[in-house]
DNA sequence: CGTAGTCTACCGACTGGTCGGTAGGGGATG
DNA sequence: CATCCCCTACCGACCAGTCGGTAGACTACG
């Protein structure tokens, strides 16, 4: 950094996080092969070469944007499941974590569609970090239909069909824009959406 | 065309409809800025220039293949909607049918997954040819709703939550290999698959 | 002094697209 | 029938531009 002033980041995060960031919002909405390494330099501010300065290629860089964001969403997950609850209460509570992680970071939803479209090298990691939070999520599943407490499904493909109705809504915003004639992405549409899905699938799964 | 005997097409129907093929596969595969020309010629066995001879740009070859792709998902979508039944009777036949198409035809689901999601030019065309489609499904459904053969839910959101519980297991193929560490796309897989969605949006909107 | 961060300049590979030219089929004309 | 002409399909060569990545110099800081 050539900057002298002791002004603490004035930038937003020291280069590193800035080209992080930036780096993020061209990938989800470009994609890997639609995003060039000058697109993001320019945007920081940056030569190119100083940008692989900390990243010592694109892949690289891509690799540490997708496992960046997939880690805070880890987490949250994570969180969110530990807390054992029962019946639909606990399953409300984790579609609305989701439903609000997924709103506040539209480019995580359209970096991880991306993600599961493509399967990059990257995907398998993600995969085997995922694994382990989607069995335990079936094996609850499994444990509350037995208990009676949900109606009786193929515990995978009900988190599948959550995860699809969730995601697909959000990441397919420009198509659905285009159908609907009006911004699905409005708090107002947002909110809309979100209790469709959660009373059809409470209808569905509740016993 | 160079080819002197008469044998009818037997490279497969004509250099055109081939250079369409073979662009379809690698436009869903590797997406629109992860594919050259090069890649689609070579497999053609073809020169480059020729290819462009047939289409005058690559975005001119592009939306040819989309078209081409989508047209025959409308007619058939046309087609399924145009017999009226009622009830869920008629919501799983189209949902069969819908089935049936996407599970024959992987390369669409990619293909239209990648629209969705980039919101290219394309995107506009597609979504007005989809839209009496979309307000004809919407409107029959509210009419089932009315006359209390389905549940009441907002029209145009179930449609969407429809297509995204189909499309996402199909077009996410990579991501829930990894994650089932299984084939998602055997003939078994995929009816183990076809029959939770239609069970569960059963459940949901049958009165 | 060493090191971290940045720059300019450059490289080879590849991109989509253009250009000039060629081979051959099909009609029209003599 | 022979000849001329046009058209379609195709090709190799070339173009300007962009790509990711490298080399080397400079500077500021500890």
């Amino acid at each position: 950094m050539t900057r002298t002033v002791g002004a603490p980041e004035p930038d937003g995060g020291g280069t590193k996080a800035q080209i992080l960031a930036v780096a993020l919002r061209h990938f989800a909405a470009d994609g890997f092969n639609g995003t060039s390494l000058n697109d993001i330099a320019d945007e920081v501010g940056v030569a190119r070469s100083s940008l692989l300065h900390h990243f010592p290629s694109k892949d690289a860089l891509y690799r540490a944007v997708v496992l960046d964001e997939f880690g805070d969403w880890f987490d949250l997950l994570g969180e969110a499941i530990g807390t054992v609850d029962h019946g639909w209460p606990q399953v409300e509570k984790v579609l609305r974590v989701a439903f609000r992680f997924f709103e506040e970071r539209p480019e995580f939803v359209r970096l991880a569609r991306r993600e599961a479209l493509d399967g990059s090298i990257v995907t398998a990691e993600l995969a085997a970090g995922l694994r382990p939070l989607f069995e335990r999520g079936a094996a609850w599943l499994e444990q509350e239909m037995d208990g009676g407490r949900l109606r009786r499904y193929d515990a995978a493909q009900l988190i599948i069909t959550g995860y699809g109705a969730v995601l697909s809504y959000l990441s397919d915003a420009a198509l659905i824009t285009a159908l609907l004639d009006a911004d699905p992405l409005t708090p107002d549409a947002l909110a809309l959406r979100r209790e469709h899905v959660l009373a059809l699938l409470r209808a569905a799964i509740e016993p």
